[in-house]
RNA sequence: GCGCCCGUAGCUCAGCCGGAUAGAGCACGAGCCUUCUAAGCUUGGGGCCGCAGGUUCGAGUCCUGCCGGGCGCGCCA
C-alpha cells in the first residue's frame, strides 16, 4: 500500500496525523471538521511546493491564532522526512518544499503503478448512473447530440477512473408523439417502395432518406397489406420497426465515436409495466399530487390553450415555478410524467444519478429534480442526482457557418462530421470547453496540424515521447531508473507537474467535470515540449545525450513516465494515444 | 413577464465546489531556425475578472440587485 501510495496521497495523510498529534498533544481540540482543509500546490511557485490552508480554517473553530496554530503545525510537519523546509506565510498558510528525493521517488510510483496512476478510490465502489445521449430514436444522431455523447462517455469512463460503479444509460423516449409521427413517414416511404408515388414528403412527417431501408423491409415481409388499410392496423408494427432500426443507426453512430451504453431503458415498455401509474398512485398517497388547473402560459400567445383540470405534481413545494402535469387531459402520460417514473426507477439501482441534457431542456430541470427528491427522499435524504447542461454547439468551417436545417433534412449528420475530422479530434475537441459554456467547431481548424490545436499538441507529445524511445532503441539506449538522483532541476519541475495528475483526477471527478483533464494533459504537454526545447540550444539538456548513458536512461525514464499519464489521461477522454504523426 | 447558462487581456478561453502578486494560446513588439521531429523556440508589453452592494481573516469564485449576450417557457419532446 505506502508503496504505491502517490505523494499528494501520503502528504494529506501526513497532515492528518499531525493534527491527530496536536489534538492528542491538548493543542487543539479535537473533533473539528476538517473538510475545507487543501494542500495543494500554491499559485506561486515560488512559495514552495506545496501550501496548506489548515492552520486557517481551524483557527476560528479551535478559537486559536492562526499564526500560534501554523507554528504548532510546522513544527510537526517538518519531523517528515519528505518535507525539507516548512514555512508560515501571509495570513496563515504554511508552505512546504519537498526534496528532490521524495519526487524521484514519486517518479517510481508513477512507473509502478502505470496505468493505474491517477486512478483513486474515492468513488468507493458506490453506483452512477449517468444517463447521456438518450436521443429521440427518430434519425440519425447529428452534432447538436455529439457534445452530450462526448461529454457524458468522459464524465463515466472519469468516475470509473475515481473509483465508482458506473451504469451507462441512455434513456429512449419510444412513447411519444413523436414515434407515431415516424411510423407515418415510414408508412409513407413504405408505399414509396410498393411502387406509389408520394411525391415531395409533407410537412409534419420526417423527411430524410434513412426510413427508405426499413420501409422496404417492410414492404418485402408485408407486401401491400398495409397500403390502404387505416393508421390502427399498422401504426404500432410500424413504429416498433422503424424505431428499432432507427436505434441501430444511433448505436452505429456512436460506435464511430467509440461509445457504448450499458442500457437502453424504453419509455414504452416502462409505461406498459405500469410504473408511471405506480408513482403517480405513491405521490397521490401523500399529497404530492393534486387534481388541478393550470394557468396560462406566459410570454407566448397560445390560441388553442383552455384551461383543464389534470393530475398535477407539487414541483412548487421543491422550488419549481410552477406545478408540472403529469397526465394529458386524454389520460396518456406526459413526457414528465413519464421521466419522473424513470428516474424513480434508475434510483433503485444507482447511489447516485447524473442525466447529461441539452441546454434547450434547461427549462425542465427544476420539475425533475423536485421529482427525484419528493420520490428518494421519503425515508432520509434523497439520492444525490445532477443534471449537466451542455451548451449548443456551433459548427463553422473556417469561420463561417454550416447552415443545418432539419426541416428539410439537410442536417449535419455527427457520422458524417466524424468520418471528417476523425473521432479523436470530435472527442478530445469536445472537452476542451467546460460544457456550460457554448462553443464553436470549426471543422478546418480542428484538424489543423500546429500547436493552436490542442489535440494534435496533445498526441504530438506522446508520438514525440513514442519517437524518442524508438530512435534510443537503435542505438542501444532504453528507460533506465538506476541513477534517476541525476536528474536535474527542469526534470524535477516535470515530475512536479506530473505528480497533480492524481489529485487533478480525484478533483475533476468530484466536480463531474471531464474537461480538466484535457486541460492538464495541454499543460503537461507543454511543459514537456518547453523542455524538449531546452535541448535546441543546450545540447546537454537533449534527452538522447550520447555523452552520459545513464543520464539519457534517467530522462528516458522520465519521458516514459509522462507518457504514461498522457496516455492515462487520454484513456478516460476515449481519445487514442498515438505512437507516430 | 419568468427560468437556466454565460460575461476574465484586442480575440478564443482556463482558473482545481473561498486562498497569497489573476493564467495560457492567438494577435502585436523584439530576438532566434543547416533540428534528440522548427508540425517552431525565447522574450516583452497588454486586466476597475460586466456594474453596484453584501457575507469574512480572505471573493474572479458565495449571496442580492442591476446591465449585456445565449438558450428556453406549453397537456410538445
Amino acid at each position: 500500500m505506502s508503496q504505491t501510495q502517490t505523494l499528494y496521497t501520503a502528504l494529506t495523510g501526513h497532515l492528518a496525523a499531525a493534527l491527530d498529534a496536536l489534538e492528542a498533544a491538548g493543542t487543539l481540540p479535537a473533533g473539528l471538521s476538517r473538510a475545507a482543509i487543501t494542500v495543494e500546490p500554491p499559485r506561486d511557485a515560488s512559495h514552495g511546493d506545496l501550501a496548506t490552508n489548515a492552520a486557517m480554517v481551524l483557527a476560528k473553530p479551535a478559537g486559536m491564532n492562526p499564526r500560534a496554530l501554523a507554528e504548532a503545525l510546522v513544527a510537526e510537519l517538518a519531523k517528515l522526512p519528505a518535507v525539507t523546509s516548512a514555512e508560515i506565510a501571509g495570513p496563515g498558510f504554511i508552505n512546504l518544499r519537498l526534496s528532490s528525493a521524495s519526487w524521484i521517488a514519486e517518479l517510481r510510483t508513477l512507473a509502478a503503478l502505470g496505468a493505474d496512476y491517477g486512478r483513486s478510490d474515492i468513488g468507493r465502489g458506490s453506483t452512477v448512473n449517468v444517463e447521456y445521449v438518450s436521443a429521440n430514436p427518430t434519425g440519425p444522431m447529428h452534432m447538436g447530440h455529439c457534445r452530450g455523447a462526448v461529454v457524458g462517455d468522459a464524465l463515466a469512463a472519469l468516475l470509473e477512473f475515481a473509483g465508482h460503479r458506473v451504469i451507462r444509460e441512455y434513456y429512449v423516449n419510444d412513447a411519444g408523439g413523436q414515434v407515431d409521427v415516424l411510423a407515418r413517414s415510414a408508412h409513407l416511404r413504405y408505399r414509396e417502395a410498393l411502387g406509389e408515388a408520394v411525391g415531395d414528403i409533407p410537412e409534419g412527417l420526417y423527411p430524410g432518406d434513412y426510413l427508405i431501408p426499413v420501409a422496404q423491409e417492410l414492404a418485402r415481409e408485408f407486401g401491400d397489406t398495409f397500403a390502404a388499410a387505416p393508421e390502427a392496423d399498422w401504426l404500432v408494427l410500424f413504429r416498433t420497426r422503424a424505431v428499432a432500426a432507427m436505434l441501430v443507426m444511433i448505436r452505429d453512430d456512436l460506435a464511430l465515436l467509440g461509445i457504448r451504453h450499458d442500457l437502453f431503458s424504453s419509455e414504452a415498455e416502462l409505461q406498459a409495466a405500469g410504473k408511471p401509474a405506480e408513482a403517480e398512485a405513491w405521490l397521490r398517497a401523500r399529497d404530492l399530487v393534486y387534481d388541478g388547473v393550470l394557468e396560462a402560459p406566459k410570454g407566448k400567445v397560445l390560441d388553442d390553450w383552455e384551461p383543464v383540470e389534470l393530475p398535477l405534481f407539487r414541483s412548487t413545494s421543491f422550488g419549481d415555478d410552477q406545478d408540472r402535469p403529469i397526465r394529458k387531459s386524454d389520460g396518456s402520460w406526459t413526457y414528465f410524467g413519464a421521466d419522473l417514473a424513470y428516474h424513480f426507477q434508475k434510483a433503485q439501482s444507482a447511489d447516485a444519478l447524473v442525466d447529461i441534457w441539452g441546454a434547450d431542456h434547461a427549462g425542465t430541470v427544476k420539475r425533475i429534480k423536485a421529482a427525484v427528491a419528493a420520490m428518494t427522499g421519503g425515508e432520509g435524504k434523497p439520492i444525490p442526482f445532477e443534471v449537466k447542461l451542455v451548451q449548443m454547439v456551433q459548427l463553422l468551417r473556417g469561420g463561417d457557418p454550416v447552415k443545418m436545417s432539419k426541416r428539410s433534412g439537410n442536417f449535419v449528420t455527427l457520422a458524417d462530421v466524424v468520418r471528417e475530422v476523425g473521432k479523436d479530434v470530435v472527442r478530445f475537441t469536445m472537452l476542451t470547453r467546460k460544457p456550460e459554456a457554448p462553443m464553436d467547431f470549426d471543422l478546418a481548424k480542428v484538424v489543423e496540424a500546429s500547436k493552436d490545436n490542442p489535440v494534435f499538441y496533445v498526441q504530438y507529445c506522446h508520438a514525440r515521447i513514442c519517437s524518442m524511445m524508438r530512435k534510443a532503441s537503435a542505438e542501444g539506449l532504453g528507460p533506465d531508473d538506476a541513477e534517476l538522483e541525476l536528474l536535474g532541476q527542469e526534470e524535477i519541475e516535470l515530475i512536479k507537474l506530473a505528480a497533480q495528475f492524481p489529485r487533478l483526477a480525484e478533483a475533476a471527478a468530484v466536480a463531474r467535470e471531464p474537461h480538466r483533464i484535457a486541460f492538464f494533459l495541454h499543460d503537461l504537454a507543454a511543459a514537456f515540449h518547453a523542455y524538449w526545447n531546452l535541448g535546441n540550444d543546450r545540447p546537454e539538456k537533449r534527452f538522447i545525450a550520447v555523452q552520459n548513458g545513464k543520464l539519457t536512461g534517467a530522462r528516458l525514464f522520465l519521458a516514459a513516465q509522462l507518457g504514461q499519464i498522457v496516455r492515462n489521461g487520454l484513456a478516460v477522454l476515449g481519445v487514442t494515444a498515438v505512437e507516430e504523426m
